[in-house]
DNA sequence: AAATTTTGTTAGAGTTATCTAACTTTATAT
DNA sequence: ATATAAAGTTAGATAACTCTAACAAAATTT
């Protein structure tokens, strides 16, 4: 049986494979917060798994079957986040450690029953896509709102990132999945954006803040 | 942090001392099916803990932390049972191994919320009572169906065991919880009683049944 | 092109949880 | 009360996962 530590060591993949294609033992190793001599050893059990190709001093390369087997464990975390969520009324800033720990449950009929009683999520508590029982994941396209423009009414459908800081800065600011914004000016200075959405005629968001969140044109 | 293999060890010795007040290595042993040896490792660890009073050759004692610690695990178990039960649509005879898993999750949160959102059940499905969040457990009483008599009627509320086999056995018959039977004979043979219940105007139950049915005058 | 930095590997060791084999202590039976 | 059986311990080994120190290879900089 694969170990909860394996597990977290093709998420890690996965994750990084998405971002650049290739992956670096030293990126793993900073992700994952090992020492590279660790990835290094941890490489060979991925490769058993078939997860994996690797050469010595060349980029890990994710399988197929590894993006596969790494998209069921996100099934799990996302349906998992969701449920938490939806079903048992937690805010979406608490469910990520609890569901980091629930992902590695080995008990296909528990996520399957989640999975129905939610009617099917499309996607998490975060806008993040919820990958289906075979590992496809549907990406919805998406700008991030720093790309957007003065005068442009756009939908946040999903964050870049969830840490829970950002989380509560959003709930601080009454800011949700689905809200509606319209750009009223950006600063040249600083990149800022000057918005209104709902009781809120004029809020001001950093860059930092345009960048992870996750809008389309309405 | 504690590892779920140490959870269990803390468990079963729960459970052992539970039957006999005094353990063996050797019943742990058997008990989770690993070597002597282990067991005697895995002592210290307990010791370590607090757990657990142990000298040479001596058998173990559970201490009133280990009895605790113990509960708020089983506690975190039959939450989980229930929660499968009551509010994902689960049958009792799936529950126990995905609470197996479930019950080594280190979220508070997320089984004060299971306990929140069933109104703090006192039962989980197969009637064990669940320990309160001190570890204390209200075990109701109650007398095995086999040690009543010709003419009386019980109810269920509790099961001895609950293999998987047993569950189902049970299901077949339509006897849950709270199902009230009345005893029409016994047999002297093989101590078989012949009951009635609900749409089951006589059913004979083997002894070996009737042992495991906890019931309680009505 | 050589020097430096970054990246990756090897070697050796520690921890946790497990085993078998061999031995000792305690309990049981004749 | 001695022999046998059962229970418990010690020693030594293994597997998974982690580390640090030292070295080697590859990439980058000057």
């Amino acid at each position: 049986m694969v170990s909860s530590t394996v597990e977290n060591y093709l998420k890690a993949l996965y994750k990084l494979a998405n971002e650049n294609a290739e992956v670096n033992i030293s990126e793993l190793s900073s992700e994952l917060e090992v020492s590279k001599p660790t990835v290094n050893a941890m490489v060979k059990t991925l490769q058993q798994h078939g997860w994996v190709i690797y050469t010595k001093y060349k980029p890990l390369k994710l399988t197929e079957e590894g993006r596969k087997a790494a998209a069921l464990i996100l099934r799990k975390h996302r349906l998992t986040e969701m449920f938490l969520v939806e079903k048992m009324g937690f805010g979406w800033e608490e469910v990520h450690e609890i569901a980091e720990q629930v992902e590695h449950i080995k008990a296909p009929a528990l996520f399957d029953r989640m999975d129905e009683l939610m009617d099917y999520p499309k996607v998490d508590p975060h806008g993040s896509p919820i990958p289906d029982k075979d590992g496809n994941i549907i990406q919805k396209d998406s700008k991030k709102l720093s790309e957007h423009e003065v005068g442009e009414k756009v939908m946040l459908i999903a964050l870049n990132h969830s840490s829970k800081e950002f989380l509560e800065f959003l709930d601080s600011r009454d800011i949700s999945l689905n809200t509606v914004f319209e750009i009223k000016s950006v600063e040249n200075f600083d990149d800022s954006m000057v918005v209104s959405y709902e009781k809120h005629p004029s809020e001001t968001l950093s860059q930092k803040v345009c960048e992870r969140l996750l809008v389309e044109k309405v």
